[in-house]
DNA sequence: CTCGGATATGTTAGCGGTAACGGCCTGACG
DNA sequence: CGTCAGGCCGTTACCGCTAACATATCCGAG
């Protein structure tokens, strides 16, 4: 039943309480605690004991708003249960774990509109730095972070023009390439599986690649089908049964995702179907899932991580005063054959 | 070529920008832009307008230092990749969605020491409430959030006691209510397959309820099998493997998570072994992606989305002048049988 | 016409820190 | 013994915004 040292018991504790605990002027606490500036070892002491004793958390409002300085970066994607944007987080954050700087995520569910609000929500907060994904913004958006004065890194996709820096892949290019190993593997006969793609503009990129390459070698698309929402595994399996079951002479299936091309290879393994003899099938981006498949299905790794580390160092660069300029970085995806397209 | 109307140019705007801009005070502008107090129709006209020439984005940090609020909530959670807490996020996200409250999210990788420190930063930015999963903190962790004055949310797991409020369910319960079933179901050679659990307590308390009922019975585990890091799908192909090429009578595999479980449910399978005559299996965790599987694993759901529901109804209601009692709820989770129990 | 009470706008004083600068003291050096 | 650099610590003035209060304006009732 100890009152406590001084006036309200529950009141947040503040630099003066500290301060007044140690001794010391508020400013000596404040360089103890940031470990700024000169400090006698023995007064460092005192100041941190007594920060201790209280429990004193600094309050980084203040802070900021005093220096103009705010430790943290604003990465803005489309969803978090995509298993893509977990691995770029990763590459984030350990980039940026010892540069200080902290990343704040914010999710826009492919919406334009929401994106432009959250992300004028996270600038209100004056983050050191932007990482978003994708090159598509309301015009809104682009002005906010072009006014900013900032490093606005976005990322995913490089097939278009930048506020600033990007760091990304092609995607067309990536679509042409995967339709031309198909192609080249022999199969003929090609449908499409993906999502429906309103906003989801790097899947839309890479079937048009993709279509773009079919076309060129005199072939086109002979069946497709959209889905949105659910699990993408069992929709992945519907979509195949739909396909399979409309166009029987379908050889090829192209799936927009790896999820569902895992449905799907399932599907065709259950089935008794020959993958890749009779039928062959591809995916996009690499995830990990794949791995614990009976078979390997193709895919495309999309340098989610490396996208990642290099936007985060772009950031941390342009922060502790680098240039100003807007890089472009491509990053070229491999593509892993596993055992669903023949040859 | 025109030079901006003052000063220079790349200067982040202020309140000051607009109130000139528009030729009222800055009090006025703060008015327009909060919704806040009466504001004529024509001015509030005349300060938006100019704010939205101008790109105006307002001083969150300023704001919040005058006004004592933060509509900020922290989350703290171990992972992003474990397709438990995006779902969790998912009913966070939808009830904060219109209390103006805002959900930060900070990962730990469960690591104690790394969630004291996320813990530190968060609350260093005076958020209206915490999130966090678990009961297990350290103890300058606990103390912080003691100290805090703003309303604390533990979650996922209530066997133990919280600092403030908690929302969650039994681990302990779910893990002997599963091995009831599997007893029931004429079982007897049962294995374990799991996480290596230095800090996972979760998983820990299911192991544990588990073997308790076990025991009662008169059984103990016939094998077990841990992991860590890496693809869980194939992890849970290569565990299952191992344990039934080293105890090949075995006839009930139990799983510490569904990741694990449908890699084991698909080695089975290719291994053309009868489930669930011969061999039985069972997860936790409800997860989405076993409706894609060829088969149904037995899971528990763990309630991830209404847990996060629950929790920020509960940071919501204490935030707009609710109480102070710590509340904890209790969910109950649904033993799903799939297909791969027999009877 | 006067006056009370909305309604509309401005003024002042911080919120809790930090940048910038200044003062004091010590010790080395000429 | 004066001087001065450098270590150590305090003072002052904000950072950009908002709470609280003060002031002006307008309207209709009495």
């Amino acid at each position: 039943m100890s009152s406590p040292p001084t006036s309200d018991p529950r009141r947040t504790l503040t630099l003066r309480d500290v301060s007044e605990a140690s001794g010391v002027s508020e400013m000596t606490v404040s360089r103890v605690l940031r470990n700024r500036g000169d400090v006698s070892g023995t007064t460092r002491e005192r100041v941190l004991e007594a920060a201790r004793r209280l429990g004193y958390v600094p309050n980084k409002i203040a802070g900021a708003l005093a220096s103009q300085r705010v430790n943290l970066v604003a990465v803005i994607i489309p969803s978090m249960s995509n298993m893509v944007f977990p691995e770029v987080m990763t590459g984030i954050t350990e980039t940026l774990e010892d540069t200080g700087l902290q990343p704040v995520v914010g999710i826009t569910n492919y919406q334009p509109d929401r994106e432009e609000s959250v992300l004028y929500e996270m600038l209100s907060w004056r983050p050191s730095g932007v990482i978003i994904a994708g090159l598509e913004h309301t015009e809104a958006s682009r002005a906010m972070m072009a006014q900013a004065g900032i490093p606005i890194v976005e990322i995913m996709d490089i097939d278009g023009t930048p506020v600033d820096s990007a760091v990304g892949i092609s995607h067309r290019r990536a679509g042409r390439q995967m339709a031309e190993a198909i192609i080249a593997a022999g199969y003929r006969n090609i449908a499409f599986l993906g999502t429906m793609m309103p906003y989801d503009h790097r899947a839309r990129k890479r079937l048009e690649g993709f279509e773009d390459a079919l076309s060129k070698a005199g072939l086109a698309m002979v069946d497709r089908e959209f889905y949105s929402g659910g699990s993408a595994l069992l929709k992945g399996r519907e979509m195949t049964e739909a396909v399979l079951t409309r166009s029987p002479n379908v050889d090829f299936l192209y799936y927009s995702n790896d999820m569902i091309g895992a449905g799907g290879l399932l599907y065709c393994l259950h089935k008794g179907l020959d993958v890749p003899g009779q039928i062959g099938l591809a995916g996009f981006n690499g995830v990990e899932l794949l791995d614990g498949l009976p078979i390997r299905l193709a895919t495309m790794d999309a340098c989610r991580h490396e996208i990642g580390r290099r936007a985060a160092e772009i950031i941390a660069g342009k922060t502790h005063g680098g240039v100003i300029g807007g890089d472009i970085i491509e990053l070229f995806p491999t593509l892993q054959r596993g055992d669903t397209i023949r040859g």
